[in-house]
DNA sequence: GTACTAAGATAGTTCCACTATCCAGCGAGA
DNA sequence: TCTCGCTGGATAGTGGAACTATCTTAGTAC
């Protein structure tokens, strides 16, 4: 076990810990006193710390996530719809309609993504997070901008569908689907703002310097 | 103080705590047991409530973001990247440099984001996470990838710069920056999520019945 | 045979974001 | 005038989350 710990880069305490909460399976007995662990106890390992750490996902999200991800008789498609309600945070109080309800289905059929759940939790999560910035002289969020993202985001989904490595078992490639979920998201995050700084900085220098 | 709560959905409770940590301004006292809040007050407050409640910026961070925003004497430039830093949570035990860290400058490179401090928090999360996923058999974030990402974020933040409203003043046009920093990152998120529900269902169902 | 370590169980710790209680005082309605 | 409720302010308490520390028992390695 304390060799999982260090390959993984956590305490023995905290593998324990997952242990315990049933992020991670039992090691194989080998022995009475004694469990080994393999490969696929690593990666799970390494993947719940990215979604912990990186992610930021409690830990309850994350049980939820393993019981699908393991689930065997589950379809690989239901599994991945909840995983996606337990990465996104609700939002308090949700009412289900409303103008910023109506605002999103509009932009989601526009694009075409006829296959997202009318619940789908990312789907009210949006709607809620649209309405609460919308107020009076605060940020809009029209037709227009949502559509921009939305354009955004299918160029940026079709392009990443490429790189999924399906040459894995189906828990490897489900591991890989809802990091890659996590880690890319964050990655793009991070580009962004530094996108922002960068193009705040040369027009503050003035074009002339870049 | 209780109309102010109302206005933004908060528990006066709330407000009293936000005050107690330099959150929000002091309201202007008309009596000795009396104060009444402006509308600043309440765009302020309602900056908070989303970046608490939408991108989950913890309150010491927001401490160091008000402040900043309320330094008259700090240039804007100054502000926003004390901000970027203050929203970037640090990942534990980084490595000041490494494989990953080359990847991440020579990508800022070739897109041209010259302006990106060395030391920005941003910068190096994202060479702490792509060491952290780029282990054995997980997933690569390999030049063309992350080439990729830099240029779509490249095309998203020019757009987003236009959107910008330069119409208020300092604290006002500060406080939309940042809240759009992290509402429009979580529209992103979100969109990008089920961008990847609907391409899942699609490929499941069959390409036909699209 | 002795020292070390493993696995498991249980309880404790730390941090965080609120939340509840208390206090003293003013202002408005009966 | 007299309460009643509400104000702002201070202080202490709450609940949840994610570990972490301790203890026990028992193999294992030299």
């Amino acid at each position: 076990m304390s060799e999982l710990a260090d390959r993984a880069e956590v305490s023995v305490a905290t593998v324990k810990y997952y242990l315990r909460a049933g992020l991670l399976a039992p090691g194989r007995r080998s022995g009475p006193r004694l469990a080994t662990y393999d490969d696929a106890h690593l990666r799970r390992l390494r993947v719940v710390r990215i979604l912990r750490e990186v992610g930021g996902i409690p830990v309850t999200a994350l049980q939820q996530i393993v019981e699908a991800v393991d689930d065997e008789s589950k379809p690989e498609h239901e599994v991945l719809c909840l995983v996606a309600d337990a990465l996104t945070p609700t939002l308090a109080d949700v009412p289900p309609d409303g103008p910023a309800r109506d605002l999103v289905d509009a932009a989601l059929d526009r694009v075409g993504w006829t296959a997202v759940r009318p619940d789908a939790a990312d789907r009210v999560r949006l709607a809620a997070l649209i309405s609460m910035v919308g107020g009076d002289d605060m940020l809009t969020v029209d037709r227009d901008i949502l559509d921009y993202y939305v354009r955004l985001s299918d160029e940026l989904c079709r392009t990443e569908r490429e790189l999924i490595d399906k040459t894995k078992d189906r828990a490897g490639t489900l591991e890989d689907m809802i990091a890659g979920e996590v880690a890319f998201g964050e990655i793009l995050t991070l580009l962004r703002r530094m996108g922002h700084e960068h193009y705040h900085a040369v027009a503050r220098l003035g074009p002339g310097s870049h």
